[in-house]
DNA sequence: GCATATTTGTCCGTATGTATA
DNA sequence: CTATACATACGGACAAATATG
């Protein structure tokens, strides 16, 4: 059945390298939980029902695997990633140390703001619609918003990473949903005080949240965990 | 267990893809100058060179282009990255959200300390024996050091990544050991200030220390730059 | 602008090594 | 221990793009 809706996916593979089409293919799969955690991803499967050769299908795992989105273990293949509590406790520090000094000297600049509202307005809009699904992606917008006011590719990019590792970590849990609804007034809280100038208090308040949530996550995460393994 | 067999040594090989070995010999050459920025790789060359296979050489290829010490463009090969001035100031606001944010909040282990000191001495002794390139690793080793005191796994690798694209910085300047030569004692000045647990000072003094050397390697980068197209 | 040579992009067949039932 | 399945790595082939004269 997956390997079906994958070859639904053969006309996107036109333009630029096939490897980073394939990898792109693939990157969604996973971020949209088509590829459970901890799932195999066998290379003549998917090189037929992608119609690609192994050798451009390794590039693209190779693409994957540095975004961490894969493992790959030597000699037995590649496997989506299953993030342990240690990864959740890293992919918070990161967070903490680079969006609350991003927040601590920012300079907001008008469409910086533009794009801000419209993250929080699309969490509004979800949560009225009660998509869960939805709230996610605004809520990650949002702070894909905040590190892009530090004006830097590096730090945009690295955010990237650690946020689509954070949906991997979801995708563990039962009912992420819920950890979603809360995000929406810290965002909207962080907007305000960004708006006043006050970038010295807008990271304080990301500060205590994401320990918030880090707390939330790694206990229910633990509990998860446990759960699965007894 | 000082008896180093070669049979052990054969075992730490295996343990790593030739794709990988073949990124790390590519990925010394280039931060010991051996390849010059802007530098094209030939797959032939390599292939012959080093005796492995085109496939093989494409998927290390692949490694360095994610870790941005090569670019790939579409259907003209592979060269050394050349950076230019919007990289070395993206790489700077890199190193100040960064290590600034781990100075602010670092709590610093006796481990640290010793491994703190020791990249300071061997900075010491560098400069004694005039060797410029021995001083700038020591104080690369030093700031990896730095990100080290904020315990992830991540933050580590984002800072190894943002030096090894310095050392093309410098690859590309002229006369680039002078920069290195009064960052010695500013480090010290830092290890003191985290010495006496008041990382608020260290972070400070950190801050306009990296606000100086990138105004100075901006102003030196430019000049260089021109004179090279003129 | 054109024709040619070179290099990359992609795919395939196969031999070997490795992990696991 | 054997058998099986799979990944690793190589070499060859041809099309497509690019560089060169």
């Amino acid at each position: 059945m997956r390997t079906h809706s994958l070859a639904a996916d053969r006309v996107l593979l036109m333009r630029t390298s096939t490897a980073e089409r394939v990898a792109a293919i693939l990157r969604a799969r996973i971020s949209e939980g088509h590829f459970q955690p901890g799932e195999r991803l066998t290379e003549e499967e998917i090189t037929e029902a992608l119609g690609v050769s192994r050798n451009t299908l390794r590039e693209a795992f190779r693409l994957l695997t540095h975004e961490r989105l894969l493992v790959h273990e030597l000699n037995r293949g590649v496997f989506v990633r299953v993030p342990d509590v240690a990864d959740l406790r890293d992919l918070y520090r990161v967070r903490k140390h680079v969006e609350c000094s991003v927040l601590r000297e920012a300079t907001v600049s008008p469409a910086d703001l533009t794009r801000l509202t419209a993250a929080v307005e699309q969490g509004k809009q979800a949560l009225r619609g009660q998509d869960w699904r939805g709230l996610g992606t605004a809520n990650i917008q949002f702070h894909e918003a905040l590190v892009a006011l530090a004006g830097s590719e590096r730090l945009a990019e690295l955010m990237r990473a650690v946020l689509a590792e954070l949906r991997l970590v979801f995708a563990v849990m039962a009912n992420a949903e819920r950890f979603h609804r809360p995000y929406l007034e810290h965002n909207e809280e962080i907007l305000v005080a960004l708006q006043s100038g006050d970038g010295d208090r807008a990271a304080e308040l990301l500060r205590s949240y994401l320990d918030d949530a880090e707390r939330q996550l790694v206990e229910a995460y633990s509990a998860n965990q446990a759960e699965q393994r007894g």
